[in-house]
DNA sequence: TATTAATGTCGAAGCGCTTCGACGAACCGG
DNA sequence: CCGGTTCGTCGAAGCGCTTCGACATTAATA
């Protein structure tokens, strides 16, 4: 591999020279810039990542944490990451994948001056990794909000208002007895805050507008799905609208609302919280409100590099829902309220 | 952040003293050992990952090539990288994620020595990456075969062999009519390793076996799928044994079977090639062929370690096809061959 | 007991890059 | 026409680590 000493002797000029060629952090002559750049592909001459993360103690390469923990949609993950790593390549960085959440891991990429910033996913509550990235010297931005973000940023849809959003478009509708089929009892358990975040808003707006809410958990498999359903059947047959907040569930229960003869979109009312390809892959297109899980990848990127660049207070940015009506809701028995 | 000169001093050593405690790779006396130990984790030192890559040219770091392409099952993708990822780490390794399959990547990443070696996933039979890949200088795995490996190693499910096993399996039920539900014809477009591999083998064992296979592509939407099944069903009624190869389409091409009136298992038998836990999350438990992919990954990341630690010839290995007998298949027309 | 071989530790030379201060040359206004 | 800028370039000092050769000690061997 030929070195930027390498580099300079072809150019016949000084290394220095060739590092701010690259890097234009003086100004070089062009007939100087352009005998450098000859030489760079002449030799086919790439800096060497290391020595650079040495000397300037920057990597280009920011950690990403996406534990891949049962009970949430693999695909949806994927969404926030695919986000993540397009919009870091903007920035000129390279994602270092973390799927374990464990500590360690954590503090051996910061530790290490292995990156530069952190981007952290699938935050609980009470996550044990928020004091160890606030201690870090890296910049950390959570996608999910915890009881105590300790000064870092975060970035997340407003489930809470997300939760407000579905009851009231199903009050309006004339819906007055609703449920949530919601996350798998794991991610309840584990006090993964968007789901506790969506129930919040539920009941909050459910009080305010006098409807009840019945909350159903909701394993991701067919057996859980039809289970769910079925209980909701038993317990609240009078149910005519339906939140569903599990993306991995939703194709089966809507399978077995159709088994057993309720009807989506005429009976039934179903408004699903999901990222819109999956509201749109369903056999119907379903009434959604949009996780737009690319975007805020996207969205955790930018903050991230900006208090990268430069010392900046931290923030939380909680994206406004939006709701979709399509094909899975209708109005309910006591009819549209305008 | 404290260095190792801080904790030399702190430890009464010099810094290589430090560095063996630390590599393992000079002997050092229990006492020296424990007093350099103890100065460690009194100063929470952390070796600066740059500094090491610089001076002993390995990063612990391998690159994975995931290019997430439409056509391609998501969740099954994360499978591989959850065995590459976890594998990696058994051998002090992290990931570096690409999930862009340009070349441009490919030597941003091994020109500028960030990482000690890569895996590729999801080749074309005249993938442009391989090329780049032989000629660099780390080691390289792929998942998957190209037409012309050029030296590099490469893992993955023999698809051929799978093929001919679907078949014979179908054949030796009595099935003489059979088809297979393919992969998206973008996915055969780019001319994908395993689907050609695939369909190679049904081919030469339906040769061998006297029987006709009619092959279908078919997106992974509902939509596509019940395409695929209405088309099969129109121009070879005659078919009672069906191939899946298609995991975002399986669960769509069960429900129009189902629509269409053909009970899975009985009238119809159905073999999948997909992973177990796909097979096993159908409304009904799936007769399948696995497709391991979080082992495959792991395989991957053994082939190429062991090739980072000593010289090895390239190799290629193909994982043998297993046949798992479950609901969705039964004897044909036909009858058992004994 | 003299000789050789481990064993344990140190010092110093890099690894390839960035960045700071310095310096000559060209350029400005007065 | 001269002091003060600005521009373009250079040299050298690190950044924090690994690793090689050297050097004492101590243990094993004859």
């Amino acid at each position: 591999m030929a070195t930027i000493d390498d580099v300079a002797k072809a150019a016949g000029v000084s290394t220095s020279t060739v590092s701010y060629v690259l890097s234009g952090k003086r100004p070089i002559s062009a007939p100087t810039r352009a005998r450098v750049e000859r030489a760079i592909d002449k030799l086919g001459y790439r800096p060497h990542a290391g020595a650079r993360a040495l000397a300037s103690s920057r990597t280009n390469v920011i950690a990403l944490m996406a534990p891949l923990r049962v009970g949430v949609s693999v695909p949806v993950i994927m969404q926030f990451v695919a986000g993540v790593v397009t919009r870091a390549r903007d920035f000129n960085h390279d994602v270092l994948l973390l799927t374990q959440d464990d500590v360690s891991g954590l503090d051996r990429v910061t530790g290490g001056s292995m990156v530069d910033a952190l981007v952290m996913m699938d935050i609980e509550a009470d996550d044990p990794r928020v004091p160890v990235a606030a201690a870090a010297k890296q910049p950390t931005v959570l996608i999910g909000l915890p009881q105590d973000p300790e000064g870092l940023s975060c970035v997340d849809l407003d489930f809470d208002a997300a939760g407000r959003l579905a009851v009231r478009h199903l009050v309006k509708a004339g819906h007055t007895d609703i449920a949530l089929i919601g996350s798998p009892p794991e991610v309840l358990r584990r006090h993964t805050a968007f789901a506790e975040r969506l129930m919040r808003g539920l009941r909050d707006q459910a009080k305010i507008s006098g409807v009840t809410v019945k909350v159903e958990a909701c394993d991701s498999t067919p057996t859980g799905a039809s289970e769910a359903v079925d209980t909701l059947l038993a317990t609240a047959p009078e149910t005519t609208g339906i939140i569903v907040h599990n993306e991995g569930a939703l194709p089966h229960v809507l399978a077995r609302l159709a088994e057993r003869g309720a009807v989506v979109g005429t009976d039934m009312s179903v408004v699903a919280v999901c990222p819109t390809d999956v509201a749109l892959s369903q056999r119907i297109p379903m009434t959604s409100i949009d996780l737009p899980a690319e975007d805020i990848g996207k969205v955790a990127v930018d903050m991230v590099m900006a208090r990268l660049e430069s010392e900046q207070p931290s923030e939380t940015r909680l994206l406004a829902p939006v709701l979709t009506e399509r094909e899975s809701s209708a109005d309910g028995p006591a009819g549209p309220l305008d």
